[in-house]
DNA sequence: GCAAAAGTGTTCCTTTTACACCCATGC
DNA sequence: GCATGGGTGTAAAAGGAACACTTTTGC
């Protein structure tokens, strides 16, 4: 703590949405153990082990803070205002990521639990700057879906169409038109339907699609304009 | 150098971007000269100081090694590589600027210097990882472009069209349709004409604009959408 | 057979592209 | 008066937005 008193620390935070299409947006935040901002909820992050990349210290922390495993992962913004963290200087590599919220519902709602899912809309106060982060790597999300396919991270692998229209209208926050998504998004050739249906139970079963990744990034070679 | 051995250093590189109609987009560099990379040209930039923000720093490390002062500053990636410096572990925040060229002929091209421009096509090798930073950069500018009026910052403050759509083609890499986009842009009620005219010394001079910063910020809070 | 959700096609309008002729100046 | 570059408008094509009816299923 005296050596080194002088030098700037650093570390990484991660905003790791999940989607899930009865609750919509969440992210995960774990609940501080110590000062400061003790008891606040925070973003998963810590500091930056000397010989490990950044993104291996993402990895690293969200496993140990959240036991999540993260496939997309992405640079968001370096934060690095003296003030930031009141006991010493803290410059923080941020970093979102989206997982399949389905396959994590371990931290759900159990409140003896230190990580939990918020979803967007309802965030509490969150410790130092991490509501800044946050916003930040919210407009990310609706800029960046637009322009690349990242909906089919937060999705399941096999989806009926209804989820990926469902997925977009809550991102971009207005109705999109069914039919016209449909048609666009089916243009780009990187879906493929499936022979299987899926009945919400009521109504008419939708075709199950599922996202052809090997196309996408074949067309992208290519030139192809991913936009929706 | 044995107090602080494990902990990683923090640093920002920046790539100042300027334009001049005759020789089109240029960076610039300063040679090192200290090893490692001795004698090879780099990015600016250097070690952030423990109390001073990133921005701050950038701006400290561009006057001292180039006496540039950019008023278009923008954080780029961070980069963060175990390897990336042979000595010890460095992280840089890279930011890019922009500034107005003709303002700065100084470094220009005496060979004495230790800074200088270089057209991006024309680049020597870099130290460290800095031609990445440089691509990034170099990608940034050409999405960024078409989507914020970043190009004022790169021309004079007054200027005849054809400037503003010499310094598109020379960012996109291609001719555009002089009226369609002089149409397009005039729409976007962003360009005030002056009464001045300005002759290349052959044919018809032609009228000089200049940006109407306010106007476009009224507008963008509106929810005006800038794109080119 | 009725309620609920999925599937499908056409028209209209807006935006983008392509393109050619006249005008002001210097020499 | 001719060469050079600047100014302007229109028509065709493409892309996006709006919109309604039919089909399949569960109950």
């Amino acid at each position: 703590m005296s050596a080194g008193k002088n030098k700037i620390n650093l570390s990484v935070d991660a905003v790791v949405f999940g989607y899930d299409k009865d609750t919509g947006i969440s992210l995960t935040l774990i609940r501080r153990k110590n000062p400061p901002f003790k008891d606040a909820w925070a973003l998963p992050g810590g500091l930056v082990k000397y010989a490990e990349t950044l993104e291996a210290a993402v990895h690293r922390e969200l496993r140990e803070e959240t036991s999540l495993e993260v496939n997309y992962l992405e640079q968001l913004y370096t934060y690095g205002h003296p003030d930031r963290d009141p006991r010493n200087r803290v410059v923080s590599v941020a970093y979102y990521g989206l997982i399949r919220q389905s396959q994590f519902q371990l931290h759900a709602d159990s409140d003896a639990s230190e990580a939990r899912w918020f979803n967007i809309a309802q965030l509490p106060d969150l410790a130092f700057d991490h509501q800044k982060i946050v916003d930040t790597a919210i407009l990310r999300l609706k800029n960046k879906i637009t322009y690349e396919p990242i909906g089919f991270e937060l999705l399941d692998q096999k989806f009926p169409f209804i989820q990926l229209l469902t997925l977009y209208e809550v991102i971009r926050g207005k109705k999109l038109d069914r039919r016209n998504f449909k048609k666009k998004f089916l243009q780009l050739g990187i879906l493929e339907e499936l022979p299987e249906k899926h009945s919400s139970g009521k109504g008419r079963p939708g075709t199950m699609y599922q996202f052809k990744k090997k196309a996408y990034f074949d067309l992208k070679e290519k030139g192809m304009v991913f936009e929706v």
